[in-house]
DNA sequence: TTCGTGATACCC
DNA sequence: GGTATCACGAAC
């Protein structure tokens, strides 16, 4: 399976309020603290995880949360994993694009550069990438560190 | 627009 | 121990 990120959002440690990390490091985003290119998997309002990506290093918390992708290639795979019929909504949020590609706790500290699970290649595209405030959190606002590809 | 869902963090 | 919060999704 493979897809396109379409969407991303970026998250930075003590300096950010809606960080999971701005009051220090706990258990569960301990990981936001390591080597970048790692992956960062928290689960979330009882049912979804969420995909993250560390970018800052080591020491220093930051991530950027993949919120959603366009499917390339394995589209069937992912309309499985959801049980939907049609690919239109398969992974255009944050819990659709990890439950379409089977992502879940298990990739938690994940090398995302070197991983045969889950990797990251590089890539371009003709679509603009666009900006604006992030979704769901309520401190932060004027931060418009949501980047998504114009569609 | 609403409600289910459960882990987490923080407060006793 | 309890409880408020939450970087959401699905149903309606």
């Amino acid at each position: 399976m493979s897809g396109m990120v379409a969407e991303a959002e970026a998250y930075r440690g003590s300096k950010d309020p809606a960080s999971h990390a701005f009051r220090g490091m706990t258990p569960r985003n301990s990981l936001m603290f390591g080597e970048a290119g790692h992956g960062y998997l928290y689960f979330s309002y009882g049912s979804h995880w969420c995909l993250n990506v560390t970018t800052e290093p080591p020491g220093i918390p930051g991530a950027v949360l993949i919120r959603s992708i366009l499917p390339l290639e394995g589209t069937e795979a992912m309309l499985m994993n959801r049980g939907l019929a049609v690919a239109k909504h398969v992974a255009d949020g944050p819990g659709k694009l990890t439950k379409a590609l089977m992502i879940d706790g298990g990739l938690n500290g994940e090398d995302l550069i070197h991983s045969r699970k889950l990797y990251f290649l590089e890539g371009t595209n003709g679509l603009l990438v666009k900006s604006g405030p992030r979704i769901g959190v309520s401190k932060g606002r004027s931060a418009r560190w949501r980047f998504y590809l114009q569609t």
